[in-house]
DNA sequence: TCATCCAGTTAACAACTGTTCTCTGGAATT
DNA sequence: AATTCCAGAGAACAGTTGTTAACTGGATGA
């Protein structure tokens, strides 16, 4: 079953790669909507008719940009929320994972949290989706919690939504923090972790 | 102390306010890293190099956009939050002012959401420092009210941060579905309300 | 071995961009 | 009444953009 593929199809993937790879750079310091299809065959160091072999547009291009960002990301989610332990130690592990991934892929964060409410719809789209998909998974790990009993479906939803978002805002903070000095950092961690632990008071007495 | 303008600077205004206003509806399907100069004169119906008289860059217009969008929705905050009544009632009257505004405003309020994160730094800095005012003066009202008592002044700040992101989420959703059937924008409301009802009891057991 | 395929190239297109310098005509100042 | 000011116009600049068509040459499959 195993599937080798040919010199061409790894070439022609390799190069693909290497779109994205100069798209998500060049995406550092512009939005989607400004960037050129030229642009990016420049820095990739290719003809600019050689794009079309890969993608329909840069709208196009966005949209395998965020299957590359948060696709890959839904086990790590599934993991963390499910994790067993203490309400604190659960909450600081999230954090801390986020720390660490906003350091390792700090362009592809930057991606999202710029494409998520940016100029091109069919990228609004494919976030919102993927947005979408996460709350509805961290809702299922949400239920399996025994402090889930008496929840309604509409508000676990709810729950999870604001997880998400509020994971969403931690990211972005860590990023604009990410050249900062360690103590700035620090103040961001502690900041995330009482407002998740806000939540979750909330959450414990919600069916008071 | 009365100050009567000159016909000059009273042209210079409104052609300035119609630079404003073109470039907010252009900003509707695209971001404003990707605005051109010549696109927003056409718009307008002016020179292109009439936009020098008014901006150095489109940067500059868009940090002028800033203060129109954000610039005069302190008070509204203020009040807003220190209105009193039951809990339930601020929270639904929150989200109703929240609907409204979004309903009259809604290219500010997608050109804030947009541009929050966008690729254009000064622009970034402008929301960034807005919103850091009205996180100030959420904290501030916050302190005046009795459950505030034995909190401490990073607590307060951290739960004021809370809400005016959560004020933004919500707006965004409301935004979505500005076009959608009434039923949708019901759907937003009632989770919008769920949500700042959890915060709000998080709130009320934070010091247990 | 030979015909087919196809990722990437080359050349050309009309249209667009930001910015400069020079000019104009009516408002503002003296 | 004479002078200064200045918002906007006009023309020109060198570069840029997306998209088309026709091509090349090495991998692929018969």
């Amino acid at each position: 079953m195993s599937h080798t593929l040919g010199i061409r199809q790894v070439q022609k993937r390799k190069t693909r790669q290497a779109f994205l790879d100069a798209a998500l750079a060049l995406l550092e310091e512009q939005s989607l909507s400004s960037l050129g299809l030229r642009e990016v065959t420049r820095a990739v160091g290719v003809a600019p008719t050689a794009f079309y072999r890969h993608f329909r547009s840069t709208a196009d291009l966005g949209v395998a940009l965020v299957d590359e960002a948060l696709g890959s990301l839904h086990p790590m989610v599934r993991t963390t929320v499910s994790t067993t332990g203490d309400s604190e130690e659960r909450i600081t592990g999230a954090i801390e994972l986020i720390a660490r991934h906003v350091g390792a892929y700090p362009a592809h964060v930057r991606f999202i949290a710029r494409e998520r409410h940016g100029g091109v719809q069919p990228v609004r789209e494919a976030i919102r989706e993927q947005l979408a998909r996460f709350a509805e998974e961290v809702k299922a790990e949400l239920a399996k919690d025994p402090e889930a009993a008496g929840w309604n479906d509409d508000d676990l939803l709810m729950l999870a939504h604001l997880y998400v978002d509020q994971m969403l805002i931690t990211a972005s903070l860590f990023l604009e923090a990410l050249e900062a000095p360690e103590d700035e950092r620090e103040r961001v961690t502690q900041l995330a972790i009482r407002q998740l632990r806000l939540i979750s008071i909330g959450r414990s007495h919600w069916l008071d």
